[in-house]
RNA sequence: GCCGGGGUGGCCGAACGGUUCAGGCGACAGCCUGCAGAGCUGUUCUAUGUGGGUUCAAUUCCCAUCCCCGGCUCCA
């Protein structure tokens, strides 16, 4: 039974889709006017487990995910560098782009840009106006009234009194009624410069919450099944989403509600502010695997904080080598002669037990930890009859058959070639030559290629198929 | 102040009323190996923030208390 924990109920809730066999599903995206960190990334490598997980249970998942190619920053960024908004954001989304692949995430069927969806954002507008949820202020901007949404504060179970209280920001600043009432419609301002759109709302540029209800809509329907984002998003953007939205439509926005919770770097929320962050590249140029980050992203439940440090790092990396290594023993070691026991039977058993824990723990919320344990489990009871020699090709096969199964949803197995360079030539002769040796016995020279090796950055593991080479890591 | 989420072994992390409290990582030892690595076995592991309560039984429920992180219009 799938479950999962709706932020607008605070209780786990069976999952149950509108359409039978279709789930509509909208996740926040990017602001593109940074390189992201390995934090927003973490947002992504979520969704992807969720759509993935989806997916093996047999649903056709329709996948939004929006850009935000036009909001303060982007602008502010844009202006400093002196390019044109477009050629500004695109570095940013290539960028983005290449690090989803990196970690390999399943790109979103549909990726919306904002400032591709001016004309539904005004429609909706237009909508609030008529319905008397908005208002102009006098600069022509238009502001969504809180007031007149009796709901308001479902999703973040705030209280619209308690909103003036706290109230950061002044009044009077953008002339809106309310401190907390938030702009639908930007009217133009100098400081835009040549960032704006001539519509029926008069010159200016959308709000920021307006582009996720017009797109969502547009792509998905006046109701779709998830909606998801980091934690931070659910007030007040997700907030503003839900009240614009049903304000607009009168039917409910989002049946579930899913929320990733931060990645937290000695003690600290990581931030682009705090300047406590590191993208993926940065991990990269100190030899971490990006599929690593991914194994390290993916085995924390997604709502709880997760505390990064490269001993966590290389945690993950040295139970994804487990993992790897388990493969390749599964493809290298299967005995060819059939054992009296009844392996067989036992090997039959066990994947199937643990298949029946991972799918169990996966339809609890993606429990990824307790999932991973099942997996755990097989490997040493696997590996345990490899090391008795017991193992046969069928018992190898239905194990393999299992594991790939698996790796659908996780997508950390397969190590990508062209991610870390090749080992150069010299290296490669220094490895045959330390075969050379080897065969001779003269182990004093092994001993010292290895060493002279593991000097430029390599560990040579010796197997029963030959020379393995692995690449240090360096902090 | 208001609203969330947490505090489990050296570290990370499950379980959330009941067989010895999963699993991973690390460290140490043994088997194996030319050595190492990988794998297996064992140890570290009489681990559930603190104090009460309910119960035959609590990590799990209730009350109190301490501490940590996040949100309260930039933020995944």
């Amino acid at each position: 039974m799938l479950q999962f924990y709706n932020t607008l109920t605070r209780r786990r809730e069976v999952f149950k889709p509108i359409e039978n066999g279709t789930v509509r599903l909208y996740s926040c995206g990017l602001t593109v006017y940074d390189y992201a960190h390995i934090g927003n990334l973490r947002a992504y490598v979520f969704v992807d487990l969720l759509r993935r997980w989806l997916e093996y249970r047999g649903f056709n998942v329709q996948h939004v995910m929006n850009l935000t190619d036009v909001d303060d920053k982007t602008i502010r960024g844009m202006k400093e560098e002196g390019v044109p908004l477009k050629q500004y954001t695109e570095k940013y989304i290539t960028a983005f782009f290449e690090d989803l692949e990196l970690l390999n995430i399943k790109k979103a069927k549909i990726l919306p840009k904002a400032t591709e969806h001016i004309e539904e954002m005004v429609k909706l507008i237009e909508i609030l106006l008529q319905k008397g949820y908005a208002y102009h202020s006098d600069d022509g901007s238009i502001y969504y009234d809180i007031s007149k949404f009796k709901n308001y504060g479902e999703l973040s179970k705030m209280k619209i009194e308690e909103l003036k209280a706290g109230a950061r920001v002044k009044v009077d600043e953008y002339g809106k009624n309310e401190a907390r009432d938030f702009a639908l419609w930007r009217a133009w301002d100098p400081d835009d410069g040549d960032v704006f759109w001539e519509t029926r709302l008069g010159k200016g540029r959308p709000g920021w919450h307006i582009e996720c209800s017009a797109m969502s809509m547009k792509y998905l329907g006046t109701t779709m099944d998830i909606h998801t984002g980091g934690v931070d998003n659910i007030f007040p953007h997700h907030e503003n989403e839900l009240a614009q939205s049903e304000a607009a439509t009168g039917e409910r926005f989002v049946n579930q509600w899913l929320h990733n919770e931060h990645l937290v770097i000695k003690g600290e929320r990581m931030g682009k502010s705090l300047k406590n962050f590191y993208t993926l590249k940065d991990l990269m140029q100190k030899n971490h695997d990006p599929i690593a980050v991914r194994f390290l992203l993916l085995s924390t439940y997604y709502r709880k904080q997760l505390h990064f440090t490269f001993e966590g790092l290389e945690a993950a990396e040295n139970g994804l080598q487990r993992l790897r290594d388990f493969m390749q023993r599964l493809n290298e070691t299967a005995s060819k002669t059939p054992r009296q026991k009844m392996e067989g039977d036992w090997i039959r058993q066990r994947v199937q037990e643990t298949k029946n824990d991972f799918e169990k723990a996966m339809d609890d919320d993606l429990d990824v930890s307790r999932a991973l344990a099942a997996v755990f489990n097989l490997v040493r009871d696997v590996n345990r009859v490899i090391d008795s020699k017991s193992l046969t090709d069928a018992d190898a096969e239905l194990v393999r058959t299992l594991m790939n199964e698996i790796e659908r949803i996780l997508g950390v197995l397969y190590e990508k070639e062209l991610v870390l360079e090749e080992p150069s030539v010299e290296v490669r002769k220094l490895v045959l030559k330390r075969e050379e040796a080897r065969q001779m016995k003269d182990w004093k020279v092994a001993d010292t290629i290895r060493k002279r090796l593991l000097k430029m950055g390599f560990i040579v593991e010796d197997t029963p198929q030959g020379p393995r080479l692995r690449r240090k890591r360096q902090q």
